[in-house]
RNA sequence: AGGGGUGAGCGCGUGAUCGCUCCAGCCGAAUAUGCUGGAGAGGAAAGUCCGAACACCGCAGGACACAGUGGUUCGUAACGCGAACUUUGGGCAACCAAAGGAAAGUGCCACAGAAAACAUACCGCCGAUGGGGUGCACGCACCCACAGGCAAGGUUGAAAAGGCGAGGUAAGAGCUCACCGCUCUCAUGGUGACAUGAGAGGCAGGGUAAACCCCACUGGGUGCAAGACCAAAUAGGGAAGCGCCACCGGGCUGUCCGUCCGAGCUUCCGGGUAGGUUGCAUGAGGUGUCGGGUGACCGGCAUCCCAGUCAAAUGAUCAUGGUUCGUCUCUGACGAAAACAGAAUUCGGCUUAUAACUCACCCCUUUUU
RNA sequence: UGGGGCGUCGUCAAGCGGUAAGACACAAGGUUUUGAUCCUUGCAUUCGGGGGUUCGAAUCCCUCCGCCCCAG
């Protein structure tokens, strides 16, 4: 596999498996986004994202969504292991580069790892 | 130079690294994995306001109802779209906007005003003719405003029964005449909307149909989550066989025997859910050129193949070059900005959003030659 | 993808061609020793925005914007 590779094995794609997250995840709040996770019995870990409508249009929801992928790619390690990722978009963000995304996940993720 | 009008165009470029989707080739059992190469958002992809293609369902024929459209003639697969033209209105102009019928019927027109529709008569004008009164020179004058006549003028309102001038009259009135308007008839031109000319009528008659309505034309319904194919698990259905030795339930009169059915077991079949495949990218296609047409558009020839996703691919980072703006130490440097917006079965339109830039033609004003 | 509904004062709303009702809230005054209650008065200037029809539009027509709901 490659080393920042992103197929669509790694994809949640199926409304059963978001809903077994959604109802048996531990979550973590940042600043206009939650990240939900959950482990799984795969042996690589699965993102699935979640923008509401009303964050935007779809050109605004659609660049949201890349800058995720683009940050979960990038920086893997620092993301739970084995486990189904979900991270969820709410109105209000005003991120909008990758520099700022990964910043601001960063921080959950090491304050969630202190605990 | 300034201010307008109309019609078009463009919608940042290049490279490197890390990724995503599809296609082709190689390796391979493989649609896995890997490697190489190629392609990968728009002028509106948007809103979903119209029209089609395509698919399924329905359907003897006709009429009614309902909905939509509405100057004429073309264009188109079709349209509520486009082109050219016509009339009316707006603008100094370039140019722009609007469009069946109110003389088939019904409804509505607040307030104000006399009156809002079979016109009427509040103020008003007249009072010739008839009536009353007074005077006398006895058939005339004056007075009254009673009968009656009139619709010129006034008032209201968004809107009040042609306009203006002259004649005419007691006062007036298309009552008469000229010009203008209107209606009808005829002729000519035009495919047609309509235009022009001639003659006649003397004036018909308020507005509103984006009120009901009338007339003409058009329309079967549902939508790619249409539809087609494959098809797990679980439950249930049908058929055949076994099985009633034994156990459970029921029928054949109460019981027993017997027998039949169910249950049970085995095999097969069909429907069909999750899920998957397909529909699904060669088309009323694009580009160039030649020809026809005032134009929308049409035809011939050549050439090209140009996204295909489904919790949603088309991205991120860096470098560099343009464009615009600002600042400064101004042949340059530094900093900033770049809109509206993301394919979802596919086309033709319409509508709306849009930074910066570019082009063509035309009109008006001012100045110079 | 297709279909339906709503938008009127700060809030809840009526009105559907002819002056934008009403309630609560708010403000001012009165009543009261002071409050509450009660009484009187006031408060819509883009009826979601923009065009059009009409003498006249919240109402009719067209077109945008926002919100909500339904089918599969």
């Amino acid at each position: 596999m490659k080393q920042f590779g992103l197929p669509k094995c790694c994809v949640l794609r199926k409304n059963g498996e978001f809903k077994r997250v959604y109802q048996a995840g531990r979550r973590l709040y940042g600043e206009g986004f939650a990240i939900i996770y959950l482990a799984n019995n795969l042996p690589q870990s699965r993102l699935g994202i979640s923008v509401q409508r009303k964050v935007g249009n779809a050109v605004r929801r659609n660049r949201i969504k890349r800058l995720v992928r683009e940050v979960f790619r990038l920086h893997r390690a620092e993301f739970p292991q084995q486990a189904d990722i979900i991270i969820t978009v709410r109105p209000g963000i005003t991120i909008n580069t990758t520099a700022d995304m990964y910043a601001a996940m960063g921080s959950v993720l090491l304050l969630s790892e202190k605990r």
